[in-house]
DNA sequence: TAGCTTTGATGCTATAAAACATACGAATTA
DNA sequence: TAATTCGTATGTTTTATAGCATCAAAGCTA
């Protein structure tokens, strides 16, 4: 069998997706020394807000929630991370330190790359420089929309464009109804701007409306189509 | 005297703080090629939420906002763009459509650098990349803090978040006091996500409490530590 | 310059969502 | 195993803010 930390690196490096695939064999080579893999376990921080970035990290296995810390320490979930996912680059390639925390949600393990190599060689790679830049330019129009959504549309709205995004983002189980992510009703609501007392009544009446089902933190989206009208029209 | 179109040219290209200071001088030879300036009055757009990006813009001179609509029609202004600013780039170097409008608020000059000039020559730099790049994690980090400012701080608060905003973007007169920008209630609301009424409302508030004088659209912020303390405590 | 439209101002009403309270089962700890 | 905390659930109250209406002044334009 092999062994779960190699297959993980090479992956990063090899994987077509990867970030990393418009490297030079060189670079590729020289990346090898500036890499390590680590373990996570449930409700562990990455890294805080207000931390000096130590690199780029890419989320090999597990679930992350990167988050803000708001009004008398009310959370606002920025976004979630799934495995392949980068984490904490933004801070990194703009010299500033991280604007929000990292938190692992379930076990994970997390590959960090050195961000010396990063920001003296690999930017120096402008393939790789463009990777960064698409990266960047997305999530910032994803920011973006959710900044409207996040202040206009109304609560259920809102609830139903975060079950959109958590099926979009983690996908659903072979059953092809439930949820590959099981969230507590506190990050739910902290993912959709409201309190957790609404965030329970709202998944209540979506459940009596059957649009979804909840069996505790397992949610079925049974009518997808009805959810979508929902997060457009409330 | 000195002809405003070339003036506005050689600044782009020749000072030190724009973006293309760093492209090398077979570049800039090059990039005089695809360089446009163009006049537009005020109330003008410059382009419109799902317009394929034409080049990378930049403001030369004049005020434009950079606003999104969201449920119901209603504007939520995503960033205001002031003279020497970039506007547009996101989705340009995305190869996405527009996400937002671009509007002047007054007259304004643009010059336009074509998309392919961007594209397959400037971002081959990896310096100039990097600029890209700067400017775009900057740019989410401000749109993930008003994310959290918008959703979660009250009326007060965001009104003013935007008044300090305005002042640390556009400055003052040399009065010292006077906001160096004369918007509408309506786009003082849109920008501090609440409606025209609440907007009047509550800078009247402001300026009862001696905070700001209001005179039309002329703001004097007469008490910056106490804006700064309602911003961040209501 | 008169009429029309837009913008700013202010009061009143309606309502969405927060805040608070209580309860209960499950998980954790003593 | 009892005690305690935590997550979920639901009902009630309170409040911030939207929505609406009215009016005055300013700015346009015919």
């Amino acid at each position: 069998m092999y062994n779960n930390t190699d297959f993980g690196i090479k992956d990063i490096v090899d994987n077509q997706k990867s970030l990393f695939y418009v490297l030079t064999p060189e670079e590729k080579e020289e990346l090898q020394h500036h890499i390590s893999l680590s373990n996570y376990r449930k409700n562990e921080f990455i890294f805080k807000e207000g931390d000096k970035p130590t690199g780029l990290i890419i989320l090999v296995d597990g679930k992350v929630k990167i988050y803000k810390e708001g009004v008398g320490g009310r959370e606002q979930i920025i976004r979630m991370a799934k495995p392949h996912g980068v984490i904490g680059y933004r801070a990194l390639v703009s010299s500033e330190n991280h604007i929000a925390s990292a938190l692992t949600l379930e076990e994970s393990v997390i590959c960090s790359i050195s961000a010396d190599f990063i920001m003296t060689r690999a930017l120096k790679n402008s393939d790789f420089a463009f990777k960064i830049i698409q990266k960047l330019a997305r999530e910032l129009a994803f920011s973006n929309g959710r900044m409207v959504t996040l202040t206009q549309k109304h609560i259920r709205g809102r609830l139903a464009e975060s079950l959109i995004l958590l099926k979009d983002k983690y996908g659903v189980e072979n059953d092809g109804t439930t949820l590959r992510v099981y969230l507590s009703r506190e990050d739910i609501a902290n993912l959709s701007n409201m309190t957790t007392s609404n965030a329970i009544r709202t998944l209540s009446t979506f459940a009596n409306e059957r649009v979804i089902s909840i069996d505790g933190r397992k949610i079925k989206v049974l009518d997808a189509n009805r959810l979508e009208r929902v997060s457009k029209l409330g």
